[in-house]
Parts: C-alpha cells; structure tokens; sequence
DNA sequence: GCTGTTTTGTAACAAATGTTACATATCTTA
DNA sequence: TAAGATATGTAACATTTGTTACAAAACAGC
C-alpha cells in the first residue's frame, strides 16, 4: 500500500531502483490532525516526505509570537528538516498537520549516499530547495508590500486551495494567529470581505464565494 | 593571484581537487560599486563565489516595489542563481555590488558533476541553501515581529557589519527604497535614534555609536 | 429548558506608519 | 559667488493597525 502511495505521486520524480529504496528504508506514519510533526529546536533523524495532507509550517521568536510560513502539500518534502538532519543541526520551524497527513520519513543516514547515487534525488533536493525559497519570498512580499485586508483574502483563498475546500473549518481567532494580528482586527476585515461578497461567515467556518 | 583569494577563503572548505578544477574553469570577475550582478529575472548560466566584497539582494513585485532580503559577504553564493542555473529557471531577485567586490564565477555545467564527485561540494551547496534559508527567515521574523524603528536599528548595525565599518555612506532614501517605506518615515525615525544617542547624523552618512 | 463557555460583532480610542507640503541646509558647478 | 541640485528637518494631517471593553449570539452539557 505504501509502495502505491509512493508510485501514485512519486514515480516520475524518483529512479525506479531510487523508489526500492525508500520502500525498504522508509517508515510510514499517518498524523492525526493537529498533531506536531516538527518542533521548535528539535534535531531532525529524518525527512518526511509528504504523501498526502497538508502541513502548516511556522515560525515562531523568542517571545511566542508565530507566524504562518507557507504549507506542505503531497509531494513536497520539508527542506528545513533536509537542513537539520544533514548537519545535525536544529530546526528553526514548526511543522503541525492541518489535516490528516500521511508521510514517509527517510533516514538521515541516505540522505547524502543517494545524492551522490540518484541524479533523480538530486534534482529533488535542488527543488525542495528551490521551491522553500520561493515560497518563502512569497512570503515575505505578502509581509512587505500586502496590507493587511489583502493579506487576509490571500490566506483565506491560499488556505481552502491547500485544503482543497471551498470553505474553512476556523475561527477568526485562530486565523489571528497564523497571520500574527489580534481577533478583534481579523473580524473586522471579514465583515468587510463579507460586505464585499467575497466570502461568507459563519461560526466556526468561512465559505469563499469568490476566488 | 586568484588562486591565493581562493586558498584563502575556501581552503577549508573544499577539497584540493576541487579548488583545482574551480582554479581551471572558475572566471575570476571584479565588480564595481553599485554593479548589477544579477537581475529579475535573468537566466543563470553558472554560480558566482564571493571572494571579497558585499552584495546586496533585493527583492522587487510586480508594481517595481523593492525591499531588500539580505547581503552575501565573502565565503558566500547565491542560492538563488544556483538554482536557477540548475534547472534553467529565471531568478527571482537583484544582486547588487553595495561596495567593489570580487568573485568567481562557476558554470553550471560544473554544478551537478561537482554533487557526485566531492563530498566538500554537496556540503558547500546544502549548507549555502540552509544559510539562505535562515537569512530569510530572520528576515521574515523582522517584518513580521519588528516595529519600524528596530528594523531601521537592525538595518544599520548589520549593514555596518557587513560593510566592516561603523559609518555609512548613504541617504535617507536610500534607506527608504531597502525597507520599502518612505523617506519622511525614515528621517523621523534617525532623528529618534539620535536623540537616543545611539547614532549622529551627517550628510550623506551615518555614524553608529552603539551596537 | 438553564448555565457556562466559546465565538463573533462593534464602538471608541490609541499608536504606528504613510502622505503632503514646505523650509532649510549643504553640495556642485558654471 | 550665484544658481541649481540634492539632502535633510519638520509640521499637519490621513490611514492603517492595534487595544480595550462590552454585548450578543451560538453552542455544549446537563
């Protein structure tokens, strides 16, 4: 079952004899929602690959303030934890399921061996790489350029496409701190985005009129 | 002569063979002041190596807004055009020489080879992606958690840093188009912080007091 | 039903940042 | 030295975002 997984959403990126491997070596888990994947300091054993799910990464400072970095959908592997578990260092993220996730965690100990072995697993660290570092300038023009109204809309659509959902299961609080802001602010910017038609609210759950 | 500079940033960190092969295929290159080194959306054909110098990278929307995301110092590259030399991407970012500089400019032909055949390379190449990584991060902690004027405080002192002096030479708008507000905020701002005795203010330069 | 808890709505105000407008100072160069 | 050009200082005001306080609505469990 797991090699299905794997072929369904890795085949064209992974060697054939590369896919033995990781069949061999890598251990599957499934994550329950909300359940912590990467925390905070710790020192990565391993990299998830994701199967299926998606994976909130943030980041949090000295103080507990966190903000949203971006999410993790199947496919994508978490190049912070890459990082980590190559160098033994520590991770700077958060990693939490969003939703029931389903991954396949790769020992550190391949991690270098099929670099050089696999030009296939090249290509996908460079990308991991490549794609966490747009990602991340994304990121960070929502930061610099977005107000915070435009910034809120984009949460919102970015969110329900991770998802795969035309409405959100949240509440304005818990949006408040992904996007590092208070309750009251997102509320009100809400209404304003109902007034416009865009979305719609109701307790515990926005619907998204308009993409 | 290039072999010396070379030797002497990077002898510990690559293996003699290869800073044989960089010695024979590297085009060593100088960059003057305010030089572009690279631009939105250029298409790499190879890595530079910062061997001395500082340069700055700055990120720019659709309207033409920039803010400034980090500087390279020597011991540096840019994860960025490795990237995009690698897969025939286009960049996402500007490189700016933000004093002369020197560098040796890598192809890419080089780039994948180089992965199999030196452990030294593939530790370089991670450990520059996660370098970069991290820069970003701070660099999204500071948007997100930071008021302005301990951004502009932050912007100085590591500006400082990097350039290796404790005056600046700059203008007040220039300081404004690196944190993408505006010169009046920023005038405001440096009488603030020199009332607080932590810097003096000049013509077309500023002096850090305190760090 | 009733009661406590969670979530949302909203007003009133405070603080931070952005904008416009203009004055003054300093440098450059003819 | 006079005449622009560039850089800085500052007031007044606008807008955006954050905070406090409280009320009302919706839900959960009994």
């Amino acid at each position: 079952m797991i090699r299905e997984k794997l072929e369904h959403y890795y085949s064209y990126v992974f060697e054939k004899e590369l896919l033995d491997e990781i069949e061999q070596v890598g251990v599957y888990k499934k994550l329950r929602e909300n359940e912590l994947l990467v925390d905070l300091g710790d020192q990565m054993k391993g990299v998830p690959l994701l199967l299926d799910g998606a994976i909130k990464i943030v980041r949090e400072d000295k103080k507990g303030e966190e903000i949203l970095l971006y999410f993790l959908e199947r496919g994508d592997t978490c190049a912070s934890s890459f990082a980590s578990a190559i160098s033994n260092g520590k991770c700077g993220i958060r990693a939490i399921a969003e939703k029931e996730s389903e991954i396949i965690f790769l020992p550190k100990e391949k991690l270098d061996e099929w670099l050089v072995k696999y030009k296939s697993w090249r290509n996908f660290v460079i990308d991991s790489y490549n794609i966490r570092l747009n990602e991340m300038m994304e990121t960070i023009d929502t930061l610099a350029f977005m107000r915070m109204d435009e910034r809120l809309y984009k949460y919102l659509t970015d969110k329900a496409q991770i998802m795969r959902e035309t409405s959100l299961n949240t509440t304005h609080q818990d949006i408040a701190y992904d996007m590092h802001t208070s309750r009251v602010v997102i509320s009100r910017l809400l209404k304003q985005l109902e007034n416009e038609g865009k979305i719609k609210l109701h307790r515990n759950k926005i619907e998204i009129l308009e993409f």
